[in-house]
DNA sequence: AATCCGTGGAT
DNA sequence: TATCCAAGGAT
């Protein structure tokens, strides 16, 4: 197939259309060295490794993704061995990269290619069925680890794309036109270092904010840049308030242990281990919810943002006179950094063990 | 189709 | 300090 002469060979874009042109040798000079990134024009990079940064950096910045990705690649080399995980490892190993659905699903889809020999699908169609792999990541792992042409868009392309074509449309209504347009500058050779050129232009050039159009290689093509309005682009609709809520999280101490539970698996934190809470609601629950009653006396209130709404989380411990079967998994206290507690609840943690400490011991 | 789902860095 | 926002997916 002409897909692999196409990855191979670095001065394929000569022909290519003028704006993938002109971003492919800026590319060739300018990329940035990722981990999980082949240099540009080198062989696709392992389709295992271009599958778990693709799945980490979903709404994730690189500089969040580069220790969860060593880690990870590290403790499980391939998809066979991360297929054979437990599910408890791989979500504390996750914990504090947030969007934990991404973890589970990581899971689901590693045991699938898994059963299925080993090798993910090398087109989109079969990408895209695989659990938490959707548009996006089915057509960035098709073109960067198979080298087939795929019309790739995050949120980098779509900025970098209403801004040359300088679409007024606000998003998400203006999707399917940005798709079509990002589909016309795609050239059908080396798709995946064009994609991953349009994701660095996005990120270090055409970025939000002051983009830096004095050294864009694309600032000839920019009908933004042209109408000295580029930052103006994407528009957006406006977005709702985010409402605040309340809730109580339990620390229960019994000879040295601390009672910690798992999370359903919908919802909020959905599979990860956690302090017990009440409800998160508008009126403050008070002890509503407590694993048992007892002297609860507050250590002080943590406050945590989510994408869409704001918690305060009142901490409450107490001591147990002793472990009760059933209630959920006594962890010890010592060792309570490695839970894999998401960072709500390592903050609530920190903040009980700081006021047990005070209390005496 | 609109809503739900985390976190931390940049501004 | 408050807001924005990032290599989105599932329902």
């Amino acid at each position: 197939m002409p897909v692999d002469s196409a990855v191979a060979n670095p001065i394929a874009y000569s022909t290519a259309p003028p704006i993938a042109a002109g971003l492919l040798a800026w590319y060739d000079r300018a990329a940035r060295r990722l981990p999980w990134r082949a240099p540009p024009g080198d062989p696709p990079a392992d389709p295992y490794r271009v599958w778990l940064s693709e799945v980490m950096l979903q709404q994730t910045t690189v500089a969040a993704v580069g220790r969860y990705f060593a880690e990870f690649t590290r403790r499980w080399p391939t998809v066979e061995a991360l297929a054979a995980a437990d599910d408890a490892e791989v979500m504390g190993a996750w914990a504090g990269l947030g969007y934990y659905a991404r973890a589970r699903n990581l899971i689901a889809c590693a045991r699938a290619v898994a059963a299925a020999g080993g090798r993910f699908p090398d087109e989109e169609a079969g990408l895209r069925a695989l659990p938490g792999i959707g548009d996006y990541t089915a057509a960035a792992i098709a073109a960067i680890a198979f080298g087939r042409r795929a019309v790739v868009v995050d949120a980098n392309v779509e900025r970098v794309v209403a801004r040359l074509f300088r679409i007024e449309t606000p998003l998400p209504v203006a999707k399917p036109a940005i798709r079509g347009a990002a589909d016309g500058i795609t050239p059908d050779m080396r798709a995946g270092d064009f994609a991953q050129a349009m994701m660095d232009l996005g990120a270090t050039i055409c970025t939000p904010k002051r983009p830096a159009c004095a050294i864009c290689p694309l600032i000839d093509h920019c009908a933004a840049f042209r109408a000295g309005d580029p930052e103006r682009f994407p528009a957006k609709a406006p977005k709702a308030a985010r409402p605040e809520r309340k809730g109580t999280a339990f620390w229960l101490e019994a000879e040295g242990a601390v009672l910690l539970v798992r999370r359903p698996d919908k919802g909020m934190l959905g599979g990860m281990r956690a302090l017990p809470t009440g409800p998160w609601t508008d009126a403050d629950p008070g002890l509503a919810g407590a694993p048992r009653s007892a002297a609860w006396r507050s250590a002080g209130k943590v406050a945590h943002v989510f994408t869409h709404f704001a918690l305060e989380l009142d901490v409450v411990t107490a001591v147990a006179s002793g472990r009760d079967a059933g209630e959920g998994e006594w962890w010890p206290v010592a060792r309570i950094g490695e839970a894999g507690l998401p960072t709500l609840f390592a903050k609530a943690a920190r903040l009980a063990q700081k006021a047990r400490g005070k209390d005496g011991e």
